[in-house]
DNA sequence: GTGAAAGCGCTAACAA
DNA sequence: TTGTTAGCGCTTTCAC
């Protein structure tokens, strides 16, 4: 192990120079020399110090990523269309999990910078706790927020259009009939959780909905069924649910039907995400798309965009999502509401 | 940017090697240098230059992994788990996927070894295709493949007991009845498919109960649906059906219920895996839960054993899973075989 | 205990 | 076109 380009000039006979041109191919070598160095690379199994270069070059070529958690289907899905954009040019992707966590987040944030990324691409956990540390880095490296972002707006971010999003939900069960809708999210500590409510808020307004006090727990199938559970003890069912996000969701027609409300008859049920397995679960699931490999592409050439020392506004990107309608929600009525809006089924 | 050791050197009024001391701690200096050294790092923001102490250590801090499919429940939960457990140790986890292609398993493989990480843990997408670059791989640097193997077992290896899962699978499924049973898997591209309907076949035989032929294809939902059609399709129904993974299982379970056999009334059905969704799809599913976390930590403890130049046997770590029983199986019948093994039940 | 200097492997000036 | 050499930032002999 260690055959270093010093050994490949040696045993091509040429200078080390030479070997590191013919080698790289971005200038002229004779013919002659080219053929012996790529002879003697491949017959002493050469093989290229990564670590010394990215030391000479000041470019690792390599981009750091933290999510909150990889086992989050969402996340995991981002992650992996990162990977894949990553590949094509011919990038690494050094993966870190921040645990939800803001103090490992700024931790994981310091080793990153430390092994030099190229560029960092962050879904920050906390909207408040985390912008210290991804506003220092980001001042440092090229970064781009996915997903969540912090307060304040002083980095780039890429995302989607939770207005949009939740306007297309809130519109869709009102065209089902539904005059009384709750949203069901997270607490507001990440800006996915606030985005989304506000936006459930705005087109409800806008759709002349009834929206009742939001149920805010954390994105969880376990804060669904709790969910749903309070809703079967409240004193009045809604005619739609719009949830935060699909592990919600698919707690919630759980808790629903466990109770006796038939999904979709009773009450209509949307998620959000569209991710994993909400195609496959029973009914399956209708819910908001994220368009992740949009974003991710979208990230990365953000990535490609930023000057770290030539500081332009920050850019945000909302991609429009599209709501996949399956089997949780009312078709559209045939005339306007259909009278059951308050009420529980008999199941 | 950029403030390296030398200008904290300069600003302590101390020599480079001094700071070095300070700042690692790993040799003794007067405690007003340490002092001084500190102060001066924190003033002006130095970060080390972990790609300079990289190649000066020839050690890099970082493990490069290697999965198939990064979107696969199983693998991202590995993952996971792997990352984990580095970041107890420090390290970093250098990620790429495979995409199931043994060409670009190869080329990732050449791009981490170039990076000089200093350990690999791969899940190798085919038993054969993969065996020359993984073989190659292992002989450079200390790797362990987790999972899935090569064939040849040249290299170490941790992953579950498939015996010991199968037979906990079938002899649940026997103590609930079942007298003729059904694999339902993946075609025998990798070794955990190969495996398991070994393992499978061993303990149907130990069991005594009548194994059918196995239905092989891919480790997905569609295939459990269409082997769920072929089975519907078939002229018997055999009383229990243990499944490869869980996507297969969930999949079949719905086709089942949708061609009017009850599961598990007439069909007990037992997944693989436990990742994921199978405890929270409908109905919960019976399954083998891979014991995940301890595989990840195996895997990253056995690469610190592994020392490339002092060639030992390759190891092979098979950690024992656990049955989790939930509802996709008939609970233990309470005089034996029930009588309802042929023929398909009445929805 | 401290400093000067070598060297990890590489590429890009700079000369020839 | 080719070779010599400096230097990326760090740690660790080796002298003092």
């Amino acid at each position: 192990m260690g055959v270093t380009i010093h050994d490949v000039a040696r045993a091509a006979g040429v200078s080390v120079a030479s070997a590191s041109r013919a080698l790289s191919g971005r200038r002229k070598v004779t013919p002659e020399i080219a053929e012996r160095v790529s002879r003697a690379a491949a017959e002493l199994g050469y093989q290229p110090n990564a670590v010394a270069k990215a030391l000479r070059d000041r470019t690792t070529g390599t981009i750091g990523m933290i999510v909150p958690g990889i086992g989050n289907p969402f996340f995991t899905t981002i992650v992996e269309a990162v990977e894949h954009q990553l590949q094509e040019t011919g990038r690494d992707l050094l993966l870190c999990a921040s645990q939800y966590r803001p103090d490992v987040e700024a931790r994981r944030l310091e080793t990153l910078l430390a092994r030099r990324v190229d560029g960092l691409i962050i879904s920050p956990c906390d909207i408040e706790a985390s912008v210290p540390a991804v506003l220092n880095a980001a001042r440092r490296v090229p970064l781009v927020q996915v997903d969540r972002y912090i307060e304040g707006g002083g980095a780039d971010w890429v995302g989607v259009d939770d207005d949009s999003a939740l306007a297309q939900a809130v519109e869709h069960v009102a065209a089902g009939g539904a005059r009384v809708v709750t949203f069901v999210g997270s607490r507001l500590m990440n800006s996915s959780a606030r985005s989304r409510l506000s936006g459930f808020e705005r087109a409800a307004a806008r759709a002349g909905v009834n929206a009742t006090a939001p149920l805010l727990g954390e994105f969880t199938l376990e804060w669904g069924i709790e969910a749903g559970r309070l809703l079967l003890d409240g004193d009045t069912m809604p005619d739609a649910v719009v949830c935060g996000n699909d592990e919600i969701a698919v707690g919630l027609v759980r808790a629903l039907r466990t109770g006796g409300v038939r999904v979709p008859d009773d009450v209509s049920v949307v998620g959000f995400d569209d991710v994993g397995h909400a195609a496959m679960c029973d009914p399956p699931l209708t819910t908001v798309r994220q368009p992740v490999e949009e974003m991710a592409a979208e990230a990365v050439r953000l990535l490609g965009q930023v000057r770290v020392s030539d500081p332009r506004p920050a850019q945000r990107v909302a991609i429009a999502p599209r709501l996949v309608v399956r089997e949780t929600s009312r078709p559209v009525a045939a005339g306007g509401a259909n009278g059951m809006g308050k009420g529980r089924g008999t199941a």
